[in-house]
DNA sequence: TGCTATAATGAGAATGGTTATCACTCCTAG
DNA sequence: CTAGGAGTGATAACCATTCTCATTATAGCA
């Protein structure tokens, strides 16, 4: 059992929510991707294990309670990834080609300024500012 | 006729693509808008001028020669609004709360360092950076 | 070790935003 | 004036997602 698993545990039992076997292969294969997966990227990559009406279901759930976060970038599909609390804070690079999402990590440096950007430009249209996405479009390696 | 039909007028005729009237209170309505719209925002404000269909095909042919650009952010709806080679570069308050989405427009000094930061980013990905989006989640005033 | 309440499951139906279809109409160039 | 391509709009189809509900598993307790 990993670290993330144990936070995981620890946060649906606050709220008397079962960590089941289909719900920790769900994280599970959250965990090993390298960016936010649309729910048929999961149906295919937990080959039947976990059927379509449950996986919903479950990420509706992992949703509520913070565990992952959904991103709508393409298409009219979402993608989901485990939250930052658990991962770390990130941004993405989302391929215009192909749709495909690469997570990425600023250097602290860069974060910081990004996050004194962002407080900036809130306060000048008087919104509370919770948090930032930098979504950087381009070309991924692939597709260059 | 307004700066920003005149140039939209100029990218369709260059596919052939006629602005009709119905395009026209598009366009109108997308230009008058603080924010990006939906679909259903875009038919309450025709109201009853541009059928769904048209509409909807009117978007997509707009979004193909890149007059307008979507926008996924909130839950299975997509927003819409004037690509930014007609009305400048901004980014977007999206509130958590009620799902509006409202434009903002850095001070260039800001811009600049953003703009430095994503391709800082998106080189140690080597990952070759077209545009990006800053998207600040928080509360808008009225749901403060 | 049973019991029981409650959560989870999973197959199938329903939903709803978006797209595709198609007959008809409107422009526009020749 | 006319032909052909572009646009229109009502309707049907699509498809990711959500809902329903009968069944099953699980945790806490006796």
């Amino acid at each position: 059992m990993t670290n993330v698993d144990r936070q995981i545990e620890r946060r649906l039992a606050e709220q008397e929510i079962r960590y089941t076997q289909g719900r920790r292969s769900v994280v599970a294969a959250l965990a090993v991707a390298e960016g936010p997966l649309t729910a048929s990227d999961l149906l295919a990559t937990l080959k039947g294990d976990v059927p379509l009406s449950s996986l919903y279901r479950t990420l509706a759930i992992f949703e509520e309670v913070g565990v992952v976060t959904p991103h709508l970038s393409t298409r009219g599909l979402a993608r989901y990834e485990l939250s930052e609390w658990l991962t770390g804070h990130h941004h993405h690079l989302v391929c215009v080609e192909c749709g495909f999402v690469e997570d990425v990590e600023a250097p602290k440096t860069e974060e910081d300024q990004v996050r004194n950007l962002v407080n900036a430009i809130a306060s000048m249209a008087s919104f509370s500012a919770t948090n930032h996405a930098l979504e950087i479009e381009g070309r991924c390696v692939r597709c260059a």
